[in-house]
DNA sequence: CACTCCCGCCAATTA
DNA sequence: TAATTGGCGGGAGTG
């Protein structure tokens, strides 16, 4: 109800009996008083004093029982469908009311008056839609249920769709958080997109709903589990989920919830009718479902429809067939939103007419800048969680802080990897090639990171624009909340983000990933470089928009994170040696830097841990992302050989340190040069081997993140291309244009040992393309850009990714193989081991291995990768 | 009678 | 073991 105007918020209020505790709303706003008779209806009315609603209010005041009367009468009166108009409505609306208002009986509590969506219009009338974001509204279950005079177990009724929407977060026992609505509209894209994917089939292809239905039946079994079962939007980190995953927790309501919302926001006509949801949620398969579960998944879905009804995001209808008339409901929510995933998609970026990267930045710039909330930054977004089997037991804690960056950051990094896959499929040409990296979140997948982004969101680099560089989201966003600037991608131009390490080199597909340098200064530069950036943007040109944020711990791992080092690491080195075939290319300065010193080998596999492990994650989340302090140099001999003669353990302060090297030495990055190989074919990754401690950094603990300056270029790229990428970015990207950036600039070009490989050089200096004009020089102390960190998330998109991203829809990705722990051929099949398998069924899927078979397309890569997924997470506890 | 969907038992999970 | 959560379905209101 009061969905559209914050300003009307207020309503409902009294709830009938009980006293109201106003005390308890800790967070809630004081505006909001009591009473607004509210009818709104559908329609927007802008304003909603009619002469009616004076005369509501008037009765309000005399009797709290009319109040609630006139509430349920809002509340049910849209409901009762009519087809709609618009207006009119209104209108009628009022009249009837007014008419039947006497009938309404007001001492007993009829049925209605405690049904779910009255008791959820009162739960909602009691937080605002869009809370300012700096108070956090804790929600005590016991309280509310009190409060409204109803039992607990109705209350988890409601908070549990809510909760599938983001629009409240549970953050401990009896304890949820209310976010409001500022992330709807991303939560609801994502649905979006990730029905599409799901359903998306079957709307398309048949436009009707009845076909629909025929077409269930059929798909039905494909549709399945996996995704299913989770819960889309949840962010959460797969992992974790993994391992407690497949209880009735996540089962029903909340996932329930996200699928219906999905089949509106699939629909073409925005109409679903009862029974058709029901069988498309019923896991089973349509033939095999019994009526018994049919009812129960009916009964369910009203549950669920009253509280979208209560939310306004629908309402109910009747549909008319053959048959005859049946419940339904109708979308009443936003259907368009801010950017059109197609893009990513796949769509062929060539026809589009702008720069892709550009416009979509730009857009999701705004957004995020604007209303919007960033769906990156914006705090409530933590809601996304991490699973809620991870964030169950954390419960008793608060959100932390972590969290909220981990879930931006995957989110960022998601951006990142999509823009760069499409990139470099644009670039490519060929979709089909495998890439190595599968950025793109995939809804199934997307249960980690996911969260809000939006492919939209991505900047979809055009293949006419040169080159496009993605800003990683620097600092966690937390602290930045005015990334903005940095988004800003003005043209196509060159990739230097102002925040952001990483380049993307469009033009043959490479990709470059800039990490500053310095982690540390981050949180420090981003201010800055934020600044910087923007100016520099606007000079320059090429911004980007998304907002990668460098690094993405998880939460689950905590620097301290018990995790087993040791696992991931072996997994690596596995990896490494199975499937890596990299050749390592470290060039090392001429210079005096005794960090050179570190071999090649070693180095790469330092670097190669970093990228595989984190694939998945979920290792601990590399502190070190939360704090853009403590990176320290990965254990990567190399570095730390470097930086024993520095302090190795000590990161150096920044900047200082910062200062030093280029001063003295100009940094000498390593770039770790990874062919191809079977599974990577179409990309070479470079790291950098050897950063500046804070560059590249393996948390101890395998969480790593990676922050790494890291170049990865496509094979075949690397031929016809030169590029240049410095790791010491910043002087590039950041903004400043001092000059103190020069030094280390033009200083090391280890071409030699690249020059072996390929004629790709790499330049500590950044230098990119023409547009970007180097400013001359960043200031030496300011490390301009943190360093790029994969972030757990980000490895783990990658190899979560499944083969087939929704993105890629038709093209089959490869994963990284890096993840594997075996040497396993990469097919999907394969790789799933059977005893994922396990952890991958969901309860209604687990019965039905059939089913699970059947789901070839798709289906069976999601799963695999889902597995993938889930072996890790499985592997590493063990 | 068909729809709705409230109620609350009771199992799964957590604390 | 106690408390939370939440699946589930009987069966009661409503129209």
């Amino acid at each position: 109800e009061n969905i559209f105007d914050r300003s009307r918020m207020a309503p409902k209020t009294p709830i009938k009996n009980e006293p109201i505790d106003l005390s308890k709303q800790k967070g809630c706003t004081p505006e909001r008083n009591p009473i607004t008779p509210v009818k709104i209806i559908d329609r927007p009315q802008p304003d909603p004093w009619t002469p009616t609603a004076n005369l509501k209010i008037l009765v309000s005041a005399a009797s709290p029982d009319m109040r609630d009367r006139e509430k349920k009468k809002e509340l049910f009166r849209p409901i009762e469908n009519s087809e709609q108009s618009d207006t009119p409505d209104s209108l009628q609306y009022d009249i009837v009311d007014d008419s039947t208002v006497d009938e309404f009986e007001k001492q007993r509590p009829s049925r209605k008056q405690k049904s779910l969506g009255l008791l959820c219009q009162k739960f909602l009338a009691r937080y605002p839609n869009y809370p300012l974001s700096t108070e956090k509204t804790t929600i005590s279950l016991d309280e509310v249920a009190s409060i409204l005079g109803v039992e607990r177990r109705r209350i988890y009724d409601i908070v549990n769709v809510l909760e599938s929407l983001h629009l409240v977060s549970r953050v401990a026992k009896n304890q949820y958080c209310w976010h409001g609505r500022h992330n709807l509209s991303q939560t609801l894209k994502m649905l979006q997109e990730a029905g599409e994917l799901q359903y998306g089939e079957l709307m398309t292809s048949q436009h009707k709903d009845q076909d629909l239905e025929y077409k269930f039946g059929e798909r039905k079994k494909e549709t399945i589990p996996d995704s299913e079962d989770r819960p889309l939007l949840d962010f959460s980190e797969p992992d974790c989920s993994s391992a407690t995953a497949n209880s009735r927790k996540d089962k029903s309501l909340r996932i329930m919830s996200q699928k219906f919302v999905m089949l509106f926001l699939v629909s073409k006509t925005k109409i679903v009718t009862l029974d058709i949801a029901a069988k498309i949620l019923i896991e089973e398969t349509q033939d095999t479902v019994d009526h018994s579960k049919f009812k129960t998944k009916v009964r369910r879905l009203y549950d669920i429809a009253n509280v979208l009804t209560s939310l306004g995001l629908i309402k109910k209808v009747h549909v008319t067939e053959e048959r005859g008339r049946k419940p339904a409901f109708k979308w009443i929510g936003p259907v368009e939103f801010p950017e059109k995933t197609d893009e990513l998609r796949g769509h062929s970026p060539t026809s589009d007419p702008l720069p892709g990267t550009q416009r979509g930045a730009s857009v999701q710039y705004q957004t995020s800048v604007t209303g919007k909330q960033r769906f990156t930054r914006h705090a409530s977004f933590n809601s996304a969680q991490p699973c809620e089997a991870t964030r169950r037991k954390v419960s008793s804690e608060p959100n932390s802080p972590r969290q909220e960056k981990q879930d931006e950051n995957c989110s960022k990094m998601i951006n990142l990897a999509a823009v760069c896959r499409q990139k470099i499929e644009e670039d490519t040409g060929n979709s089909n090639t495998t890439l190595p990296l599968s950025l793109l979140p995939v809804p199934r997948d997307s249960d980690f990171c996911v969260n809000p982004l939006p492919q939209a969101v991505f900047p979809v680099v055009q293949a006419d624009v040169p080159s496009f560089s993605l800003p990683v989201g620097i600092s966690s966003q937390a602290s930045h909340p005015s990334m903005p600037a940095a988004s800003k991608t003005e043209n196509g131009k060159p990739t230097l983000i102002p925040n952001q390490p990483f380049l993307c080199f469009p033009s043959s597909s490479l990709f470059m990933l800039c990490g500053g340098l310095q982690e540390n200064n981050l949180s420090e530069l981003l201010p800055t470089a934020a600044d910087l950036g923007n100016r520099h943007a606007e000079a320059q040109a090429a911004v980007p928009p998304t907002v990668c944020q460098k690094r993405s711990s998880h939460k689950c791992s905590s620097p301290s994170a018990p995790v087993d080092d040791e696992e991931p690491a072996v997994k690596k080195q596995t990896l490494e040696h199975s499937f890596l075939p990299l050749s390592l290319v470290v060039p090392k300065n001429p210079s005096e830097s005794p960090k050179a010193e570190s071999s090649p080998g070693s180095g790469c596999s330092a670097a190669v841990h970093l990228e595989t492990d984190r694939f998945d994650l979920a290792s601990p989340a590399a502190p070190e992302a939360a704090n853009k302090e403590s990176i320290k140099p990965l254990d990567c001999q190399d570095q730390e050989k470097q930086s024993e003669s520095k302090d190795p353990d000590e990161p150096p302060p920044g900047n200082e340190h910062i200062s030093k090297e280029n001063a003295n030495q100009p940094f000498q990055p390593q770039y770790l040069y990874v062919q191809p190989t079977a599974g990577l074919s179409s990309v070479n990754f470079l790291f950098s081997a050897n950063q500046p401690p804070g560059a590249i950094s393996l948390a101890a603990n395998q969480m790593p993140s990676l922050s790494v300056p890291c170049v990865m270029v496509p094979s075949a790229a690397l031929a016809s291309f030169p590029l240049v990428c410095s790791p010491s970015f910043t002087s590039s990207l950041s903004p400043a244009p001092d000059g103190s950036f020069s030094a280390a600039a033009s200083t090391n070009f280890s071409m030699s040992s690249l020059a072996s490989t390929t004629p790709v050089f790499i330049s500590t200096t950044a230098i990119v393309t023409p547009k970007v004009s180097p400013t001359p020089s960043v200031d030496p102390q300011q490390p301009p850009h943190p360093a790029l960190h994969l972030s757990p998330v980000l490895t783990r998109s990658c190899s979560a990714v499944k083969l087939d991203s929704p993105v890629c829809m038709g093209h089959p990705v490869t994963l990284l193989k890096l993840q594997q722990p075996s040497s396993a051929p990469l097919t999907p099949k394969s790789i799933r081991p059977a005893h994922h398998e396990a952890f991958f069924k969901t309860p209604g899927s687990l019965g039905d291995p059939v089913a699970w078979k059947k789901n070839e397309g798709n289906q069976t890569r999601n799963a695999s990768s889902v597995q993938r997924r889930l072996e890790i997470s499985s592997t590493s506890p063990d």
